[in-house]
DNA sequence: CACTTTTATAGGACAGTGTTCTACTCCAAT
DNA sequence: ATTGGAGTAGAACACTGTCCTATAAAAGTG
């Protein structure tokens, strides 16, 4: 009997599988392991999946970051009915989802890739409606959500993205200068 | 007439060569620019001298960094007398050198490199003893200037990270949001 | 100066990359 | 049942990092 071909993959389901598959190598082996033919093989698909269902690898890598900041907004919110241990809790639920996926996390802030943008403002959006709850409990000062909102993300991602790196002094340890950043972000922001 | 042959360059520039041929085109047309055979033409050196005198591409590359990480400690250094106006200074002339080398600043701090050790602490080392300076001056807070340190750092780099991958809302101005963000680090520490 | 050792060079080779093309074949809807 | 869209296999292209060889020029030695 002939060599048996591999079945088609319903069409429905080759995007997703190769968003998976890239999502799943990149988490695993690292973004070296990120080739067209790499992911399509880990999906089950034929390599020509990712030039017919996106614009080719960088089209695949975009929507790989951007199903991250879906996730990732969902796992920084925080319900703490405190409004500062709201904001330490999303602090905390931040460095949380880099530490989970450390690789995604540098794929999503690096230049290499263009999420959607509706879906990064909404992940953006989940921090600023926490710096709205604490200026009503007039914990954090008055000024542009917006603004503010920026300027923590910008504090908190700098830190991550030291640590991920590896290039903070290696005697200082990780967890405690984080919860040190968050406190003096705090104290930067407060009423 | 034969065509002639390109002459040796003399051992002692070949390194210092590719060094500054990588750095050039790392800066004028972006790090996909970066091969081996590129450098290697730009510098006007045989592709082999990036064997012969680094350890392949990444030793260039961390070489390259080394260098950007020694005229980036220099760069911050700031000398006002008054603490407060020296540790602005110091964060103005970090947004400066990352605007005007903002792909050797990608690469600096990115996970494909490992600059020397020593180098990479003298610049920290230089934030460092800014810090102590305003300790000094009852105008930062007492505790480990490490720490300290390490928390400002994160702070700046998190948003030029930003700023160069474009990755703030659309509507902020970068200028005016780091100013803001160094006036929110400083209040953070304040004494 | 002559001689030896070191080292830069040219050029080819290898596997692997993103991308595109063709031919084929299967699935689904008309 | 037939047609057209969509997934597949496989080859091809110009690249990439890396390594190898042979040659020639520079640097160091007597």
């Amino acid at each position: 009997m002939p060599t048996v071909k591999n079945p088609r993959t319903p069409a429905t389901e080759v995007r997703a599988n190769l968003i998976a598959a890239a999502r799943q190598l990149l988490e695993r082996e690292g973004s070296d392991a990120l080739t067209v033919r790499g992911v399509a093989a880990e999906a089950g698909v034929a390599p020509m999946g990712v030039y017919n269902h996106f614009d080719g690898k960088d089209g695949l890598l975009d929507a790989v970051v951007t199903d991250g900041f879906r996730e990732f907004g969902a796992r920084i919110a925080a319900t703490d009915s405190d409004a500062a241990a709201r904001l330490l809790s999303a602090g905390r639920n931040y460095r949380a989802f880099a530490l989970d996926h450390p690789r995604l996390y540098e794929l999503m802030f690096s230049t290499k890739c263009t999420p959607d943008d509706e879906v990064a403002t909404g992940a953006f959006g989940v921090l600023v409606d926490i710096i709205r709850y604490g200026q009503a409990a007039n914990l954090i000062m008055a000024g542009d959500p917006d603004s503010l909102a920026a300027q923590v993300w910008a504090c908190v991602h700098g830190a991550m993205s030291l640590e991920l790196a590896e290039s903070q002094p290696p005697f200082l340890d990780p967890a405690e200068n984080y919860e040190h950043l968050l406190l003096m972000v705090a104290r930067g922001i407060a009423a």
